[in-house]
DNA sequence: ATCGCGCCCCGCCAGG
DNA sequence: GGCCTGGCGGGGCGCG
């Protein structure tokens, strides 16, 4: 993986019009992501097609550092979403041709909600699983039919081009990329520098998980957080509804609503990361990591582990292990 | 590798 | 009549 080499260099490029809070989510997240012992990972460089400055959603303008030349010493290029009706670049030709020679040298290239457009217009979506803002997905089907897009997750992994969904989804798409780059220590860390949750599933529907519990009683959070606690008890959903005060069918009912996920899969996922930062950190055992992350077994843990990131365990800790 | 068992998920519906 | 609740049951899945 990305690991050892000297800083990764991710470059975010601004078109005209572009939307003020994609612009900062990369700077934010991934100049909070740190070893253990302060030092950055990412370098974080904005740049615009000619160099120029660029207006923003707004109202304020840009100033950046470099222009497209940037993007040809990039590891990453983020290209963060743009007002569609007004920009006029963002199927630019020069644009399209940088970042499809990026791609095309390795570069990770990913979008921030209807950036999406500007890597369509490039061909990089072609054939391609991708997503964008709920209200804009209609449009990027119609407008590219061969983009399979994917309307109702929170972002899409194809390997060496990423997409995501409307503003705040590209905080997920920043931190699951410091996973796959990091682990999830490190990950986390840098979520929570950003006070945010250390995930939401790249696969949650959008319009799920309002960042805004309602009427703070009838909710499930105290008992997730109880959960988290106690990951490595055997937990069951009879369980977590009691001490959610509810029936289970209601608990259940709730905690899909609430987030997007039903309660074994939301523990499961929880579980898979607790061992994950186990393995990372500690010197235990597979065995005693799976057990310690309530995961059961050994042969648990490695086909959950093979599932959701297609390594073993050990390959993984091989990986991160500082 | 297969199978059986138990837990889970969720549509359905009756009842409040 | 709309809304929420919670029990039921079939189909599904993970685990041993």
């Amino acid at each position: 993986m990305r690991k050892n080499r000297a800083m990764h260099r991710v470059v975010v490029l601004a078109l005209n019009d572009v939307v003020a809070f994609d612009l900062g989510v990369p700077a934010q997240v991934f100049g909070s992501t740190r070893e253990a012992s302060g030092a950055r990972l990412y370098s974080v460089t904005t740049c615009t097609a000619d160099g120029r400055p660029v207006r923003t959603t707004a109202g304020f303008q840009a100033v950046p550092d470099h222009g497209l030349d940037a993007v040809e010493t990039a590891d990453t290029v983020i290209v963060p979403g743009i007002h569609r009706r007004r920009s006029d670049v963002y199927d630019d030709v020069v644009v399209a041709k940088a970042l499809c020679a990026a791609r095309d040298r390795g570069t990770r290239v990913m979008s921030i909600c209807t950036g999406a457009f500007v890597l369509a217009a490039a061909g990089l979506l072609d054939d391609r699983r991708a997503t964008t803002h709920w209200y804009h997905a209609e449009a990027l089907r119609r407008q590219y039919p061969r983009v399979k897009v994917d309307p109702d997750v929170l972002f899409v992994d194809e390997g060496d081009v990423l997409t995501s969904a409307g503003v705040s989804a590209g905080i997920d798409l920043c931190l699951h990329v410091v996973r796959k780059d990091h682990g999830s220590g490190i990950a986390n860390r840098a979520a929570r520098r950003c006070v945010m949750p250390a995930w939401r599933e790249g696969g949650q529907a959008q319009y799920i998980e309002r960042p805004l519990p309602r009427a703070s009683e009838a909710t499930t959070t105290l008992t997730r957080e109880w959960v988290l606690r106690r990951l490595g008890d055997p937990l069951t959903l009879r369980a977590l509804a009691a001490h959610a005060n509810m029936s289970v069918r209601t608990f259940t009912r709730r905690f899909r609503e609430e987030t997007g996920a039903s309660p074994a899969q939301w523990m499961l996922r929880q579980r898979i990361d607790h061992a994950r930062v186990l393995l990372e950190t500690t010197g235990l055992s597979v065995d005693q990591v799976a057990k310690r992350a309530g995961l059961g077994s050994a042969t648990s843990l490695r086909q959950h582990l093979h599932r959701m990131i297609g390594v073993a365990p050990t390959t993984y800790r091989r990986t991160f292990a500082r």
